[in-house]
DNA sequence: GTCTATAGAAGGATAGAC
DNA sequence: GTCTATCCTTCTATAGAC
């Protein structure tokens, strides 16, 4: 009988991939450690996975789906009390209609590092661990970092503001997910300011 | 005949370290690429340091001297100037007399982040490296940080600013640091709007 | 799951050059 | 006696085979 091929298996190896790459650095984790944690067996890995660098690059893209999704949530969350407000009578919204949009894109950087599991940008530490790097995890960090910060470009143009305003948005961000020491709601504060 | 001892082999080495270490970070270089690169032999290396931790403890402590000299030499200029506006007849100077040197000093940053060999920030890149770590080298980027921080608080209170503005200030260095595409010059000025 | 091939690193030891 | 150069041990890691 052949046994029945387990559908949780890779799911299994990621989810253990994720923690130990995230908290302990992609470098110091070995592929060992992973099947240790998962509880399954090495072949299982190499099966789901063809090397270390393309279990990595897993590990990236589920932190920006998760991320990504965090994001959206948080910017339609904000669009629904916008939409209210409109609602109530406020008019077409216009110009500045924006502003919410993007402090609430900071904010939502600002809850993120505020997790105690907060171990920094998940991108920015494999592009610092290593640096110079052009594999397919280095790809995937890059890409999540250019579009990010297309976003930014993108809500400041909507909001008719100038493209230095994008500049210190992302700044703001940058300064969050460096995360030492200063309390997050301080750039949260700074950028309500900046397009309130 | 008793062979002449090398003055200079510990420089050596730990300048080869340095270029190492910063371009392609801590746990990528191997002390036989130091040994290679400082071209000389194996046991000159672990007669200068106890191990490759020591070296790196080394190496982080050679950046900060240079960033602490550059850092003095750039406040030191700023308030050569402020002295001889007082001269010109500016009075005591009183409050406000410190916001100089805080532009002064994110201008510095902002200056060193833009120099072509520019590879992030050493001391954060070793934490980011060595995630946890509690050894030599992560005490000496540890206490980098905190030193740095406090420069930044004291000026603030010298300045008799509010608490915030340390803070603002200490997230625009961070910022720098992360180095992720925004112009540098985009910090300078807005810790010139906060403080001035 | 275990066993093995291959490779690389840390660090100690030794041989030989000057 | 200090240098370079090499060898050696131990450990760890990736990856494949069974």
């Amino acid at each position: 009988m052949a046994r029945a091929e387990d559908p949780a298996g890779r799911e299994r190896i990621l989810r253990a991939a994720t923690e130990l790459f995230y908290v302990n650095g992609v470098r110091a984790v070995g592929t060992a450690d992973v099947i240790a944690a998962a509880g399954c067996g090495k072949n299982m890995l190499y099966r789901h996975f063809p090397g270390k660098a393309a279990l990595a690059a897993a590990y990236l893209r589920g932190v920006r789906a998760e991320r990504d999704k965090a994001t959206a949530t948080a910017l339609a969350a904000h669009r629904a009390v916008g939409s209210a407000a409109v609602n109530a009578g406020a008019g077409a919204g216009g110009a500045g209609a924006g502003a919410g949009e993007l402090v609430a894109l900071v904010g939502e950087v600002a809850a993120w590092v505020s997790r105690a599991d907060f171990r920094g940008c998940a991108f920015r530490n494999y592009l610092t661990e290593f640096p110079g790097a052009d594999d397919e995890p280095a790809h995937v960090a890059q890409a999540y970092l250019r579009d990010t910060r297309r976003q930014v470009d993108d809500l400041v143009a909507g909001l008719g503001a100038p493209a230095v305003t994008a500049d210190r948005i992302w700044l703001l961000i940058d300064a969050l997910y460096a995360g030492t020491g200063t309390p997050p709601r301080v750039a949260v504060d700074w950028a309500s300011e900046l397009v309130g």
